[in-house]
DNA sequence: GTGAGTGCAAATGCTTTGCAGACGT
DNA sequence: ACGTCTGCAAAGCATTTGCACTCAC
């Protein structure tokens, strides 16, 4: 059980958005609900599909102008995994990073503090200071690895 | 064009498609020097662009049906660096990633060996073998890093 | 000669934008 | 009441595809 203020079962991000002054629309609530039940990264159709259950009437073009405001205002991050699908999530506690597979499209959650080692290094050397929510690692998953050991050339291929 | 014969001075690239039974056409060859001439990471478009002054009539369809093959073959890795704009990039000997500023859009060439301590981490723990020749990092360089120390949320910046 | 490769144009899919009306503060 | 936000539809942009013709082999 978690500390909270004085509305017990209002979530952290409407205290956030008050503080920014934004006003808290019924969209922008469903959106932020979407994204907080789903939990993980979520492409703007999805946000679309969950909210319209209890939101029919709100458009697509809505979603995205709520996200940018969103990712404006540091609760959401976006991320492109892969070529045609950007996904955004609610920025939690547990900061992690994503595993693309690029043959059947997994999409792994890696521990955030595996990359404090390499951040700080590029950080010295580099002078470039990696955002730790804006990451994707491409490769091949465990899954596809085993099952395609004797390929030579990357296919098209989905598992069931 | 006619047909050609081994020249010795021919790219390592042109044996290659050889041996891969692709056929050696004007316009995947004047793809190929596109990439081999710029260097770096080039758009499709880019490569149209320069691509068009001595092959006038190329079609931007063929240099995507082109790159596609390329990258099939793995002479040619593809990056998405940032949402609008996917890159190119012929595979050459010295591998390496990239470092782009979500600020500026500069885009700086990081040393592949500086990730091989985390590659073979997240092999070890997750099972994904990590393509080093498919990721970008996204985060602030040095210059907007310097410039922008009071700024606390970010913004559209670009400099000239 | 034959099948793969290409040019053209239309289609696609995701995202953004213009504008009139609606609504949170 | 004010200025912002939203819905709708249309535009934008990078990328893909269908089809007839061309060309490398």
């Amino acid at each position: 059980m978690t500390t909270r203020h004085f509305r017990p079962d209002s979530p952290g991000y409407i205290e956030q958005l008050r503080r920014l002054r934004l006003r808290l629309t019924p969209q922008r609530l469903v959106v932020l609900e979407a994204l907080a039940t789903h939990g993980g990264h979520m492409t703007a159709d999805e946000i679309l599909q969950w909210v319209a259950q209890r939101y029919p009437d709100i458009s697509l073009a809505t979603i995205y102008r709520i996200l940018d405001l969103l990712i404006s205002a540091g609760l959401v991050s976006r991320a492109d995994l892969g070529g045609n699908a950007t996904c955004f999530e609610l920025i939690g506690d547990s900061p992690h990073h994503h595993l693309v597979c690029t043959r059947c499209g997994t999409i792994i959650e890696l521990d955030g503090t595996l990359l404090a080692p390499l951040r700080e290094r590029i950080l010295c050397e580099y002078g470039f200071q990696v955002d730790p929510r804006h990451l994707a690692l491409f490769g091949i998953c465990r899954r596809c690895l085993t099952a395609g050991q004797t390929r030579t050339m990357p296919q098209e291929t989905t598992h069931p």
